[in-house]
DNA sequence: ATCTTGACTTGCC
DNA sequence: CGGCAAGCCAAGA
């Protein structure tokens, strides 16, 4: 397994209960901003345990999974509902409202350089 | 080495 | 709001 997979899983693996994150985020957090597809490649090789990939959806606030996968896409939207998350029957739901923002003092845990940080806290603000 | 495939994103109509 | 074209880059073949 990679190092880029390691990371990708390390860091669903910490998005908090009934929140989301976009693909993009995922790769910003693993020090590769434009690597958004790239993550969605890796959580598509499912069969892996103890993992929230539902909790990854698009930057548009969509679920995201395509083609003849409905089935997945619906048990994204089930499992995501149980966990108080609401979305809608074309696969939306407000991104904004449930979105993970991590602050510094989380951010410090991924082994990121100082100003890198700063930037995804520029790109993602934390709210307090 | 080279080509293709996407659970993506962003900007520009 | 919606669609589309570029850009993106790890993995597989």
């Amino acid at each position: 397994m990679s190092k880029f997979s390691e990371k990708v899983l390390r860091v669903v693996s910490n998005i908090p209960y009934g929140q989301v994150v976009s693909y993009g985020q995922v790769a910003l957090y693993v020090g590769m901003p434009r690597a958004a597809r790239q993550v969605g490649w890796i959580l598509r090789q499912q069969e892996i345990p103890d993992l929230p990939w539902w909790r990854v959806i698009n930057n548009a606030g969509r679920i995201s999974i395509k083609g003849h996968r409905f089935n997945d896409a619906e048990l994204q939207r089930k499992l995501l509902t149980s966990e108080k998350v609401e979305v809608d029957e074309d696969f939306n739901l407000d991104i904004e409202k449930y979105r993970y923002r991590p602050d510094k003092k989380q951010l410090r845990k991924l082994k990121l350089d100082e100003d890198y940080i700063e930037i995804c806290l520029r790109k993602i603000p934390y709210l307090s």
